[in-house]
DNA sequence: AAGGGACTCAACCGCATGTAC
DNA sequence: AGTACATGCGGTTGAGTCCCT
């Protein structure tokens, strides 16, 4: 006998979502949080199974989606962090604000995976021509091999780490955006039923790129939309805010930040007496 | 204009992990 | 400790659209 279904799928609505259904969506979890997803369809009047309700949520209708195309330098990121962390798009996902998992995916399999190949290629071409000319010595050839190069730049090439896929926390990716405050850990208060609103920082989240919040389900970047159970309204004008805010600031600082996030992952990497990069990354998974 | 292949992206699926009891 | 349920993740699918012939 198989696993049971998360749901009957017995006269419920599939494919495309219709704008009613969408309104349906977001008004109740505007009312009453996200999360209970098995139980949401049903109380919000949708004829939908619970994950794809939170699916849809996630991917389509969260107020901090970031809709648009990828710019050059999300791209570039996209590319460093893939070749770091291999297929983790959660995490790849989490270092870029508004950006989800799915379409960070998707634009890889559609975009990116055959420009990087295309890339790999013609280095590997310039790698023969040159090879014909000079006779490269062995330890700067050595050093060739780790580097790749992208849109004319060269990029290290690391080692793909791919772990196996396991659940990640947002908790566990702290919200100064530091390296050692990720391996450090913030602690989870383990609580999956938030009804208080103490982690939300407003002067702290004005402080960040994009604001972080100990809210257990609320961390924007994680991954994770805000959740709101009962005191939903105030909170959802402090995220409006916070929101707005870093929207405005994201451009001016999303780049040095982002380059910064990378020469951390880079650092550990080279940094012998640090952990190897599969303890940083369980480092970001609890 | 038609048709068919390529591409995109929302949505689905199965499995792994977390959590409550 | 064991179990059932809830949730998250990555792979895959398929409908819609675009583009070329």
């Amino acid at each position: 006998m198989g696993r049971a279904p998360c749901c009957s799928k017995i006269g419920m609505n599939r494919g495309p979502w219709t704008p009613k259904e969408d309104t349906l969506l977001m008004n109740y979890i505007k009312a009453y949080g996200e999360g209970h997803w098995r139980s949401l369809p049903k109380n919000a009047g949708l004829l939908r199974c619970g994950k794809s309700c939170r699916l849809r949520w996630l991917n389509y209708l969260r107020p901090d989606i970031k809709r648009g195309n990828i710019a050059s330098d999300e791209e570039d990121l996209i590319i460093r962090l893939h070749s770091l962390l291999g297929n983790r798009w959660s995490l790849i996902a989490a270092r870029l604000p508004g950006r989800t998992d799915n379409e960070i995916k998707n634009y890889w399999n559609s975009h990116l995976s055959k420009k990087v190949k295309n890339s790999a290629k013609n280095v590997q071409n310039d790698h023969k021509e040159a090879s014909k000319c000079v006779q490269v010595p062995n330890r700067r050839k050595k050093q060739n091999d780790n580097q790749d190069s992208y849109n004319g730049e060269m990029i290290i090439k690391t080692k793909v780490h791919q772990p196996k896929a396991v659940r990640v926390s947002p908790l566990s990716i702290t919200r100064n955006n530091s390296i050692e405050s990720m391996v450090s850990g913030s602690s989870s208060n383990g609580d999956g039923n938030n009804n208080n609103n103490n982690g939300f920082d407003h002067a702290e989240a004005l402080n960040c790129p994009w604001f972080w919040s100990d809210h257990k389900d609320a961390d924007i970047n994680g991954g994770e939309a805000l959740v709101c159970e009962n005191n939903h309204s105030d909170f959802v004008n402090d995220y409006d805010d916070a929101c707005y805010f870093s929207c405005q600031n994201y451009s001016e600082t999303t780049e040095n930040m982002l380059d910064k996030i990378y020469e951390e992952y880079q650092q550990l990497l080279e940094d012998e007496n640090e952990p190897p990069l599969d303890s940083f990354v369980k480092s970001l998974l609890i």
